[in-house]
DNA sequence: CGCTGGTTTGAAGGTCGTCAAGAAGGGTGG
DNA sequence: CCACCCTTCTTGACGACCTTCAAACCAGCG
């Protein structure tokens, strides 16, 4: 029996028309799982170990921790998105990795991930343009966090991931689950949690945000 | 004649041993030169072309627009650095180049680079690592901008550019040519332009860095 | 019921941006 | 060779945005 549809496989699906061995090959090598508890640690910079994440279920944050205690995360992964194929090129971890809420992540090997790229042309052809679709969201947060002020910058981010949990069908156009906390996002934003929360306000009074129980809606 | 050894090829050539086949063929890749000005752009965010530069010589600048008149600089690229890899997989420019000062370019069809990628594999995983490393700088530089104050971010760009530009032979350990304004310098940092200059001259009354009639000496 | 983690709000202060104007080159033309 | 102009650098004053500190509030939970 084939493995079940992954979020991975409706993502390259988007960019072109897997076949069936194709799927196969997909679901098989995500089929190493495992659930992860809030705060959990999968990867930390500097580690020598060669695997990739492929995040199936839950929140998760790639980040760097700094010397004075500070934090900044990079990205919030979404279901069906890689983590770590940069480390497996460099050899090395540039960044950690850790979940955020209960969360099912697949892992594959270092070597697995090398002899995919070598030996499937069309699946190489997808994870690199997996890998430049993410590389540009960091680009964009680069340039939200330094051209953009508070406001912007907050709205910006809460539209990128409605378009993202949307693809993945996690978000209608108006609303999707928020469970992060303010501090979280602050680390995210390049902010402070006080101030993350003082935006936060003025988006809602706006009538331009709620984020209402831990559900966030964005109306814009 | 074989071509003569480039910036690339040095560059390669820390990731591993290139045969003169591989040697020739990367020569032979990047032998439609030009020679650019500064503020010439050769690459606008949204084209559809599908060109990848490779800087030979000179100084150039990846950036994005903004539509209130800002920018923010992504990356210097050092001679040797591929810019617009990440278009050719996304089908799409997702950032502006252009070159700051006088300076040489390469530039390579995306045909010819997926062909590349397509059947040279040890190539293939050369021009992989060469992005991730870029990809990691990026990264790097959003931890900069979202968590670390204008000192901090100044001097870690300084410290970074010098280590760049020694592995291709166009800095020492304390001193390199940098030919660059401080609106430029502003861009990059996500800083005002006078803002960076306060910040020079802070670094400057510590002894930390000196800029020398545009000729920029880092000493810490 | 008290604890804990998160949210909310206020007040004060610091970093950084904006405005304005002067100083210091570098290039050009007389 | 000097006068002029243009760009860039530099410095000061002021204000805005954002952070920090502090405390109240709220919900979930033992």
């Amino acid at each position: 029996m084939p493995f079940p549809e992954s979020a991975l496989i409706r993502k390259f699906g988007a960019f072109l028309d897997l076949t069936c061995a194709e799927k196969d090959y997909l679901g098989e090598i995500q089929s190493r799982r495992m659930r992860v508890k809030p705060g959990q640690e999968l990867l930390q910079e500097g580690d020598k170990d060669q695997n990739v994440f492929i995040l199936q279920s839950g929140w998760a944050n790639s980040y760097k921790d700094l010397p004075d205690g500070g934090r900044q995360i990079i990205n919030f992964p979404v279901p069906g998105d890689c983590i770590g194929l940069r480390n497996v090129l460099l050899r090395k971890a540039d960044h950690s990795f850790s979940a955020l809420t209960n969360a099912t992540v697949s892992f594959v090997n270092a070597s697995r991930i090398l002899q995919l790229l070598d030996e499937q042309p069309r699946l190489r052809s997808a994870f690199l343009w997996s890998a430049a679709r993410d590389e540009s969201m960091v680009v964009e947060r680069l340039v939200s966090i330094g051209r953009r002020d508070a406001i912007q910058r907050t709205a910006h981010f809460f539209i990128e991931m409605t378009e993202r949990l949307t693809l993945v069908g996690l978000a209608t156009d108006t609303q999707f689950h928020w469970p992060l906390n303010q501090g979280v996002l602050a680390d995210a934003l390049g902010l402070s949690a006080i101030h993350v929360n003082r935006v936060l306000r003025q988006l809602r009074e706006q009538n331009l945000l709620t984020l209402r129980s831990n559900n966030g809606i964005v109306e814009t």
